[in-house]
DNA sequence: GTCTATACATGGATAGAC
DNA sequence: GTCTATCCATGTATAGAC
């Protein structure tokens, strides 16, 4: 038997992560009030706390779940053997996955902040682990003398602002496709580390 | 003969000024409040009424001046005489102004949200003005065939990108000077641009 | 020029009815 | 599971004394 009303959570539940990843993205967390959220999703500003602890759980929750999808996606994307071609790969994969969710990543930039000390700790390991993959790549590409670069973390850290500095300036149905984009990007990653 | 005091307006409104930049560098804007504003400089949250019409004015004077000053910095420093020497100073030019003020920096990119939309369109013709320094030079060593970019607008965004991403890691007293840094990141732009 | 006092709106979060 | 009602802190901004 459905219920016929009452007990939404698991659709309300979604929806309040979808409202506040949105008005996050767009005015600031500090910004937002828990009724502006409630207001989008439709319910009223107590029922919010059914879903979540409170406001800043709310905010590490999205970051959490974004840099973990970020990471599980990466380790799901078929590589390539040598250094040169894994480079091309993370350049590609970089690119694809933080245009398909600007929100996200908007957030997960801007927002470190207000988060929580043990929840920015918690952040922070999760984008050095990220770093870490492309820098692996890096000092491998060096150690085959297939790239050259005169200091492996500078360069992955240049690459990776190069990369996502995309977002501040893609827009879908612009001029240029996410591929198109991704081709030139690659050039100039590979001319940037001297392969 | 000098007043023993009353009109500290030649001191207080810098100090005004000093305290929110850092706050809302800190903090950010919207988490910031007149009352913490005003604690850190020594008076109470009313008296700031008289340096500023409003917070939202404090907001934009501190991105409007941190503009002006970068635009007038690039206009007075000396350039070289081809396109690629050009580009080097102006990577290097970038590098150093960025670095000596990274509370302006980082609230000029970070609180564009939360300014007004007609705040918004003079910082943002501001922002442009400046970008289209450096496409004009990768357009002129493009002409001139010293340098080899697919898409001169998009070499433009991901040169700053890369350059502006210094902000995020440096230290100063940290393992490498500015001008260390500098150095390699001129190598790497001029990588990216196939020069 | 700075203070205290205050008007007034809005914030996060909870209690208890339904 | 959602509502109304409410507590209480904090916010921006102004008025008027000194």
């Amino acid at each position: 038997m459905a219920r016929k009303t009452g007990s939404h959570s698991e659709i309300t539940g979604p929806k309040v992560r979808d409202a506040a990843l949105r008005l996050f993205a767009r005015h600031g967390y500090a910004a937002v009030s828990m009724r502006q959220i409630a207001r989008e999703v439709g319910v009223q500003a107590g029922a919010l706390y059914l879903y979540t602890k409170d406001k800043q759980s709310l905010l590490f929750d999205l970051m959490r779940t974004h840099m973990d999808e970020l990471l599980a996606a990466w380790a799901a994307t078929p590589k390539g053997s040598t250094p040169l071609a894994q480079l091309e790969d993370f350049s590609r994969f970089h690119i694809h996955f933080h245009l398909d969710r600007p929100d996200a990543v908007f957030i997960a930039y801007m927002e470190l902040r207000n988060l929580s000390d043990a929840n920015f700790a918690t952040l922070e390991a999760l984008r050095r682990e990220y770093e870490r993959e492309l820098e692996r790549i890096l000092e491998a590409g060096h150690a085959a003398g297939m790239i050259n670069v005169p200091d492996t973390r500078l360069a992955t850290m240049a690459v990776i602002a190069m990369l996502t500095g995309v977002n501040t300036w893609y827009r879908e149905g612009g001029r240029l496709s996410q591929d198109a984009v991704a081709d030139i990007y690659w050039d100039m990653v590979r001319g940037a580390v001297g392969a």
